[in-house]
DNA sequence: GCCCATCCTTTCGCTCAGTGGAAGGACGTT
DNA sequence: AACGTCCTTCCACTGAGCGAAAGGATGGGC
């Protein structure tokens, strides 16, 4: 009488992947339970499962009974080929930037609805900065976000501005004050956040160009925009031009 | 009559994995077939697992045939705690290093008896340089290696000696030699390489200390040691000092 | 002390997902 | 036309995977 109910169509592979992908930035330690929540799994079977991603080397155990991503996916991940020329491309003009600035710097691309992060330089720590290499934050309440928001397609517009979460009270929320900004960010060729993301934290971005099109984002993080805002822009465009012709 | 062989032991979870696994610096794209040779699999089997790796968005097919790591992949490695704390620590000191030297710079672990790379600050393209982050390497050819080889246990040193491959015409293969280099960089606090890991490319290295152990190596890759070898040396240990400092 | 919550772990019999030999197809080389 | 290598599909067998249920371990509230 006893036996199995496994949803229809989830293999072992995708349960182990489901497994795997339950990480993200917020989330980097997690407990069994968690785990077995998040993949939409019983226990029992997180539980086998997640003894077997341990026993393989993808992800570890700690003491207090925390799984995090073991080392080896580490190693694993660094080998997809993400932007791998126009990160190669964009670091020596990125070294300058932080050089120059002694800002936050970073490079980002749109991933659907989202800006994915490629590269980042820390700044001097007093700033706040939640974004990571490798994370996700929505397009909306970022610098780089609006940036790539304002050369994306009708559609991702249309959807982007459909979901305008907010983030802190500065976050923009209303679609016309947003669709207004995207408009200025294309004509002035630069976007701004003021702590729209992070209390205390403010942004310029510009676009990265190859050809005639939009493939990347480079933007800058700054305790205030009051004193250097123009500094920035021209900092900004200096390099990201650069970027652009080294990729042609 | 048909039926199945399977190797005892082995999981769908072990199965997926070491397809994943099978992906090194060396073999970043792989076929359906190679990969089915890599990880010791059937080619039915593998052709199966594949094709739920590629559903499940851990890697990806491209337009040849050939299989890569996908983007989601990447995202999730960047979650395992791999030394952040070091390597935030010593970005800023990185960040000197480089722009002073404008040479390529570099932040690694010992695993095994292996170089683990951290962080890399890539110079001016003109040296060529194999090691990529994330990537492993021999501890007797490299800078940073031999730094870490000369503070590793005695079990570490004999296994490491056992097996010095060769490669290139200057690499050093007699335990001999080596083991007196070790001493070396013992009492001068630095290590070098000329052309020992790739034709083209000298190192420099030295030992990150926190509190009175090893815990890493910093280095830089130059065309030649010739002109400029103290000033090397002397700015990696005030870097590696720095970095040290800041870990207490 | 007792209860209840939440976590983790192990057991166990059913059954279907996983298995891989065999066969077939696509392409290129000799 | 005969061989090589690659990828793909088929299919009958079966043991690997499944998860409800039960059993521990720990911690907090009263």
């Amino acid at each position: 009488m006893a036996g199995n109910t496994s949803v229809p169509g989830a293999t072992v592979v995708s349960r182990g992947l489901a497994l795997l992908f339950a990480f993200d930035d917020a989330h980097r330690r997690l407990t069994l339970s968690e785990l077995a929540r998040r993949a939409d799994l019983p226990l029992p079977t997180a539980h086998r499962l997640v003894g077997e991603l341990v026993a393989g080397g993808a992800l570890v155990r700690r003491t207090g009974g925390e799984y995090v991503i073991a080392r080896r996916l580490w190693q694993v991940g660094l080998l997809a080929p993400v932007e791998t020329g126009l990160r190669e491309v964009a670091a020596p003009f990125m070294n300058d930037l932080h050089a120059t600035t002694r800002a936050t710097v970073h490079l980002a691309v749109r991933e659907g609805t989202e800006v994915l992060y490629l590269e980042r330089l820390s700044g001097r720590a007093s700033v706040p900065v939640v974004s990571t290499v490798g994370s996700r934050l929505p397009l909306h309440a970022t610098g780089v976000g609006k940036v790539l928001l304002a050369h994306a397609p009708d559609e991702v517009v249309t959807q982007a501005l459909a979901r305008l979460t907010r983030i802190t009270p500065y976050t923009i929320t209303q679609p016309a004050r947003l669709r207004e900004q995207l408009d200025r960010v294309r004509r002035d060729g630069y976007a701004t956040t003021v702590e729209e993301m992070t209390l205390g934290a403010c942004s310029v971005a510009v676009a990265v160009p190859a050809g005639s099109h939009v493939v990347a984002a480079l933007g800058v993080v700054v305790p205030s925009l009051k004193r250097d805002r123009a500094r920035l822009v021209a900092g900004l465009q200096v390099a990201a031009r650069g970027i652009g012709r080294s990729l042609a």
